[in-house]
DNA sequence: AACAAGACCTGCATGC
DNA sequence: TGCATGCAGGTCTTGT
């Protein structure tokens, strides 16, 4: 569910929410997440104030006094949602935790893909799980250019490529798919020798969609929420993912879905080459 | 070294 | 109604 859009639309939601409160308790309910949450998660949390909410690729980062950070990263069906007063807990509630206005945080994640990591702050840039990250999409130095020389001399297929984590971040199987289809260019394209120009395109295409996705609150497919739970609206714009024989919008032609690297990949044979 | 395939987990849609 | 199969937004490890 949630790639750098969704994230992002999550990170903005619970900002204004949840930063500059005290956490009067945390509780976990089932630490079995993708690695297990810590057996001292409630304590170090307890007693700490949050501070800004930062996302890094499509982890949240939610800086804590002290010099504490705690990572999260929502899988493929994690979700954070925030409550103006304290909820019964429900199945696939895994953690939570209370701040001192009488709100409640709580992480829920069916698939328990997720991971909540609690990171001392000032060594967060070499936590294993950032350490090899590329480049965020929606900065100042991402373009064409920095994508080829990341290319240079591979054999590796444009999707695969944009959603490789150490490249660019924050693409995933949705965004891969919409943003080779905004740019015209197959999925299965080799990225070696491809030309300066294609690359800008790529580029581009990739900002804006990833844009254009925030704006309209993500795109929820089943269970996606931003932080008050509300869904998002960019499934509705999707030109490829999901629509496996109907019209190409820009062409007309029959959208494909394929599968590549074990996922499925969707484009339109008409206009993407 | 690069790449595909499998694993992790639950729920849902589909077909018999 | 039940049961079996395949599929889902992401990493991470294993095997070729």
């Amino acid at each position: 569910m949630p790639e750098l859009p969704e994230v992002e639309v999550l990170r903005r939601s619970l900002e204004p929410l949840c930063c500059g409160r005290r956490i009067d308790r945390a509780e976990v309910l089932e630490p079995r997440l993708r690695e297990p949450v810590a057996p001292d998660f409630a304590q170090v949390l307890t007693g700490r104030s949050t501070e800004a909410l930062e996302r890094r690729a499509k982890y949240l980062l939610l800086h804590l006094s002290d010099r504490m950070t705690l990572m999260v990263h929502l899988g493929m069906s994690g979700r954070l949602l925030w409550t103006a007063q304290g909820e019964e807990t429900r199945k696939h509630d895994h953690w939570y935790l209370k701040l001192d206005d009488g709100s409640q945080l709580t992480y829920r994640d069916i698939r328990r893909f997720g991971l909540a990591r609690l990171v001392p702050t000032p060594g967060l840039a070499r936590d294993d799980k950032l350490r090899h990250l590329g480049i965020e999409p929606l900065s100042a130095e991402f373009d064409g250019a920095w994508l080829r020389g990341r290319a240079d001399g591979r054999r590796r297929r444009m999707k695969e490529f944009l959603m490789d984590q150490t490249v660019v971040v924050g693409v995933g199987n949705i965004y891969a798919s919409e943003a080779l289809h905004c740019a015209g260019v197959h999925p299965r394209r080799k990225v070696s020798r491809t030309a300066p120009a294609t690359w800008d395109r790529v580029a581009e295409a990739v900002r804006v969609t990833l844009e254009r996705a925030i704006d309209a609150g993500g795109s929820t497919l089943n269970d996606f929420r931003n932080g008050l739970g509300d869904r998002g609206y960019f499934q509705v714009e999707h030109a490829v993912y999901d629509r496996s024989g109907e019209p190409c919008r820009r062409c007309g032609a029959s959208i494909r879905r394929a599968v590549q690297g074990g996922r499925s990949t969707f484009y339109c044979p008409g206009c993407q080459h």
